[in-house]
DNA sequence: GTAAACCTTGCTTAAAGGGGAAGGTAAAGA
DNA sequence: TCTTTACCTTCCCCTTTAAGCAAGGTTTAC
């Protein structure tokens, strides 16, 4: 399929999939006939994966070594294991991290009455200190 | 305090207290004795909380509307209110999408046998579609 | 009294794309 | 068949959110 399919069916924007191509991310077989990228349902498949990858600020490094426990086959599956589960532990903590935000959000709102006077324990909670 | 202090507690770099300086986003006083930025409590509350923040993709300008929540005593609290509510729904979402990568991560670890064998089930789930 | 540590502004650079121009291609309708 | 419309290409510049570094002022510490 043509890089506009891709696009949509990983819900990226073409230009970010024409930048993962450039920097050989993830690379499709590009037709030396039209010049046009060719994407393989595979291809659509890592672009959906980093999509969700790099929404949670893993860079684009750690995102091309996230695709490699996909890719290298010559990888042993214990080394791609132990990578998996070190991720497992990132995410784990960016969880841990944004729980604890929303609990500070939460709390705010749930003290404020949320009526029209211009005082209100969301301003106060954070002013108090 | 000062700036290298300010960045300390609030666990940002200099650079980047600095940055949120020129930018108005969290704006200390300045001696105009030494030139020095003079930060105050509060004023590590905001950093730590614009920290906490970024660490979730909310975007700068983001982070000014959720510090005007505390900031603005002119907003009525209803409002404030509205605003806090509509971050946490987009916390939620982030949540839900977090946990569903690190359930998709966890998948495959899960399945891997993880000994010296090449063939491993993290490959397969992928090439398989 | 001077060296180390900390501060300032200003300039450049980086990562991860977005916008848009100039031009080739493909599919659909008149 | 011709043309319009929708895609595709490369190339170049712009943006956001800082990080790095230089040149120089300040404060603390021995």
């Amino acid at each position: 399929m043509n890089i506009g399919r891709a696009s949509k069916l990983s819900d990226l924007t073409v230009k970010t999939v024409r930048y993962y191509a450039n920097i050989e991310l993830v690379k499709p077989k590009q037709s030396n006939f039209t010049g046009y990228r060719e994407y393989s349902e595979e291809d659509v498949l890592k672009l959906r994966f980093v999509g969700k990858a790099r929404k949670f600020n893993f860079s684009i490094e750690e995102c091309r070594e996230l695709l490699s426990l996909y890719e290298n086959e010559n990888r042993s599956s214990k080394e791609v294991k132990k990578i998996t589960l070190e991720k497992i532990c990132e995410i784990d903590k960016k969880l841990k991290e944004l729980k604890d935000l929303r609990n500070e959000l939460s709390y705010l709102a749930n003290n404020c009455h949320g009526d029209d006077r211009p005082n209100c324990p969301i301003l106060d909670a954070f002013s108090q200190k």
